[in-house]
DNA sequence: CGAACACTTGATCGATCACTCAAGAAAGGA
DNA sequence: TCCTTTCTTGAGTGATCGATCAAGTGTTCG
């Protein structure tokens, strides 16, 4: 009984995703969002509550990507080094084409977002530690494996990796300088790959 | 003949630059701006013509300020590496509460810029490109000295410490990370010594 | 068919945005 | 003293912001 949904909720959840990771939260006003889910204000608040509501939730559909392109990259690697090495190195050869922005919808959300706790500034902080501690997972993996000398810190080299992410894809927004950006990912992956010899 | 102005211009921008640093351009209203500076909106106009002249203006302060704090980092040390390593050290150390915002104001700028062309994207990419090249020199210098390896590309090595600072910073905004930011810092300086042993 | 229900529409809300400008206030020169 | 010049003031501009809601439309079931 009653009137089904004239939207597939997945895509217009991708879409929105598309224009904020583009646009950035506050640059994104609702004409934007009315335009490109073609959905006018009251079916928009009817389906997701808000626009925060909204942004939070493409927010997570962010985090399962990367966490999935994380875990992707390591099983196509025999060793835990070797999936991270790959991992950073696809990041590097993402054309700017291919997705809304190079830059990193986390770090761009963390750095528009006002230091007092709002609900945005504390997902995005959660969504980076969970990123952190794959990262943390993959080096302890390694040292399992025996791959990282004894006395490294898989914590540690677990910030120094994320940190580099958000170097490399800050530095990927620069227009002036895509051609450098396969490059930086390049030098990363080798550094991450060398840590076995060490 | 006639009245002078009741402010003086760069301390007004001065606290123009802290606000806009803390809160980014978009977040900031004139009406912040007004209680910040302690003016009208009819004093801001008539001497800084808009609110993007006057973030441009603010920009330019902080890319003087990031020039000179580099200078005086690699004058304090002997050999053009250890200078880059005390000035990333230096921005590791920086305390929360002693700056605006510890998130670098050009990355800031540049993630919140629409892609297309406006005056404040052209102008953040200007000054990026030119803090990268006053890296270069510095990893030239570090050549020549025989500090480096034959065969390393100092644009290249200039390319990869800019995304690190910009990740290094990117990563000190995160609030629940306080305490790892200096660390990561040091790595990172430690690595840039580590250039000399190759 | 027609009642019940779910979803869509778009005009509209008050608030806030960046910005303007006429009028007033302060200082120097005659 | 009074005129000229410059700066300051703050109410007010139209536009746009995120959000609301009564009315309309489509669908299913009795």
């Amino acid at each position: 009984m009653a009137r089904r949904a004239g939207y597939d909720r997945d895509e217009v959840l991708a879409r929105a995703q598309a224009l904020f990771w583009r646009k950035g939260y506050h640059t994104t006003s609702l004409k934007d969002l009315e335009a490109a889910l073609n959905m006018r204000p009251g079916s928009i608040y009817a389906a997701f509550g808000s626009k925060e509501a909204l942004f939070a939730e493409t927010l997570h559909i962010y985090a399962r990507r990367s966490r999935e392109q994380l875990r992707q990259a390591r099983v196509a690697k025999a060793s835990p080094l070797a999936g991270l090495a790959a991992y950073v190195r696809a990041l590097g050869c993402i054309q700017a084409d291919a997705v809304p922005s190079r830059a990193c919808m986390l770090v761009k959300t963390l750095l528009e977002t006002p230091d007092d706790d709002t609900v945005l500034r504390r997902l995005t902080e959660e969504i980076m530690e969970g990123m952190e501690a794959e990262f943390a997972t993959a080096f302890r993996a390694a040292q399992t494996a025996g791959e990282l000398p004894d006395g490294t810190d898989p914590e540690r080299l677990a910030c120094r990796l994320q940190a580099e992410i958000f170097g490399l894809r800050a530095y990927a927004q620069r227009s002036d300088a895509q051609d450098k950006v396969a490059r930086l990912a390049e030098d990363i992956a080798r550094d991450i790959e060398r840590l076995a010899d060490r």
